[in-house]
DNA sequence: ATGCCAATCACCCGGAAGGGTGAGTGAGGC
DNA sequence: GCCTCACTCACCCTTCCGGGTGATTGGCAT
């Protein structure tokens, strides 16, 4: 489900041993100097914001990579519908609004053309109106 | 920026108190039984992963939160561009795709009242066309 | 060489959409 | 009582859109 990439596992590890290590590094300083009333309960403090934070860290990672996908297009969809790449172009233009007089002049062929075009897509879209082509277009995710 | 609701506050917070409770737990059978040379590295493991745990938690319900809204309207764009109820209802339609006869049938109203309301949304919406109207509804927020 | 197909363009026609104007009605505020 | 405004509807006119048909060209494959 979740993919964590190897540089942030390698942080996490890090991070870990770190933590660890400091862990230790107090338990010997508590022998050390025999500080038994006080330090532990510092110490537990001390660790538990160190793992809560690291915790916490991880948590974040492992939703904030999953949601900040950046549109994938699907691009099965589009060979399984037959739809070539001048009617993606002109699909394209047709979600941004623009009309078939502004789709003709921006790729620079006749109006007539893009009508043949998107007539085209509608068959393959099996959709009869642009708003609906854009609607099912952006459903299939062949655009953004 | 991220606001965690009053109830998740409690879960963490017991959660936190509960591994506190939990940690002076094993620390005080750590001096009952004086078993210094173990006790001590499971005691710091046991807390590592719990507050762990707990910071996984936290982080995971941040940012869960945070992208799992549904669709927020926004009503003070509505407000300020003077968009009436009936506009609102004929705006929807339109995003859905349909035609003016068909959201006249739907609405149980002539289209021409239709054609009114539709161009009174362009002139509030500042477009000329259907799919800008779209287009800019769902950019303000005003439809999902 | 033949065939297929994307891409280009043209023409026609009917209906939908958009722009503009005018107007009636009913609810709510001053 | 008067005014405002949302809501309703009508008519006109222009442009755009969608459906249908037909045709040419250039590339790619058999």
């Amino acid at each position: 489900m979740i993919t964590v990439g190897r540089q942030t596992l390698k942080i996490i590890l890090g991070y870990g041993l770190l933590l660890a290590a400091a862990a230790f590094a107090l338990e010997w300083l508590q022998y050390q100097y025999f500080l038994k009333s006080y330090s532990a309960e510092i110490y537990i403090v001390l660790i538990a914001f160190g793992f809560a934070a690291l915790g916490i860290w991880i948590g974040i990672r492992l939703t904030a990579k999953s949601d900040g996908a950046a549109f994938l297009r699907n691009d099965a969809a589009i060979a399984s519908l037959g739809i070539s790449p001048r009617e993606m172009e002109v699909l394209s233009a047709l979600a941004s609004g623009q009309s078939n007089k502004e789709i003709a002049r921006s790729l620079s062929v006749s109006p007539n053309t893009i009508k043949t075009h998107i007539a085209n897509l509608f068959e393959k879209l099996d959709v009869d109106r642009r708003v609906r082509a854009i609607e099912k277009a952006k459903f299939l995710r062949i655009i953004a």
